[in-house]
DNA sequence: CCCTATTATATCGCGTCCAATTAAATTTAC
DNA sequence: GTAAATTTAATTGGACGCGATATAATAGGG
């Protein structure tokens, strides 16, 4: 018998083929990301503030489940491209509130085929899509958000 | 209505949730993983040589979805902690053999218990596991293994 | 054989992640 | 009411992972 170890083959996992699918599909975004010059990190942000218009960063990294390590210089490459605008709450200073520019705004117009176009490449029926979709959602609401 | 912008809203994601899983299951994994000094990448390439005891980089890559760019330094790191062996293969210089060594297999010993440790951790149904299970093993098999 | 194409791995730069730090605001103790 | 301690928000710095490109070895075509 020996299955002492089965749970350490790769193919008894639930989280590999999960760390595999995720990192997979950020890369068949990228063509389409390339073409309006963002990475996927920065595409779900600008998602936020194309739906928000105005958040700080601590909200944001709720949303987005980042924390201010990883969101600092995605939004400092945001700023420097013009899309949005930092600057700290007048109220608290410890605070920094971020605004989506005219020019994120646009960008709205270009990114809007891409949810189309990402969809084309996978292939998974509608039924299996929501079912993922619902699980996953399952599984992120078990985690424990700090 | 103006429902133009919806598929940019990020509820209405698939890719997101399993991005944010697939970061957050990682995460859970690290204050285990550091108990016996292993990143995420390291163990499951571990994981591979625990089953297999030899490979070249190629193989392994195709089994992980990683490219040698990701694999060169985690597999370096892997034979300076003592649990790989990195060796060219004499019939083709081109080819790196890797094999586990005395200590890798040892560790697996410690490892053994990472996989029940982590899935008390998440709060999901055995038949939503598996019903997720076959529903990401799908979606990688539709992903061109280039 | 030689030249080109292909294959396997390595290198390098950038983006992201985590931990430690800094800075600001709030709470607590006296 | 003020000083010290705690909490909160964001930044910094170092390590890791990924994509693009480089390097080296082999295979293939003439």
């Amino acid at each position: 018998m020996n299955k002492k170890y089965d749970a350490l083959k790769l193919n008894n996992q639930l989280c590999f083929p999960l760390y595999v699918c995720s990192k997979e599909i950020v890369r068949m975004y990228k063509p389409f990301l390339d073409e309006i010059d963002l990475t996927y990190t920065q595409y779900i942000t600008m998602m936020v503030f194309w739906e928000h218009k105005e958040m700080n960063v601590k909200e944001l990294g709720k949303l987005l489940f980042l924390d201010s390590g990883t969101l600092t210089p995605v939004l400092k490459k945001l700023e420097q491209k013009g899309y949005i605008t930092r600057k700290r709450a007048e109220s608290d200073e410890r605070v920094l509130n971020v605004a989506i520019t005219a020019e994120g705004e646009k960008l709205k117009e270009k990114a809007v085929e891409i949810p189309a176009k990402l969809g084309s490449c996978i292939r998974l029926e509608d039924n299996e899509a929501m079912e993922l979709y619902r699980i996953l959602g399952k599984l992120m609401n078990s985690i424990p958000t700090m």
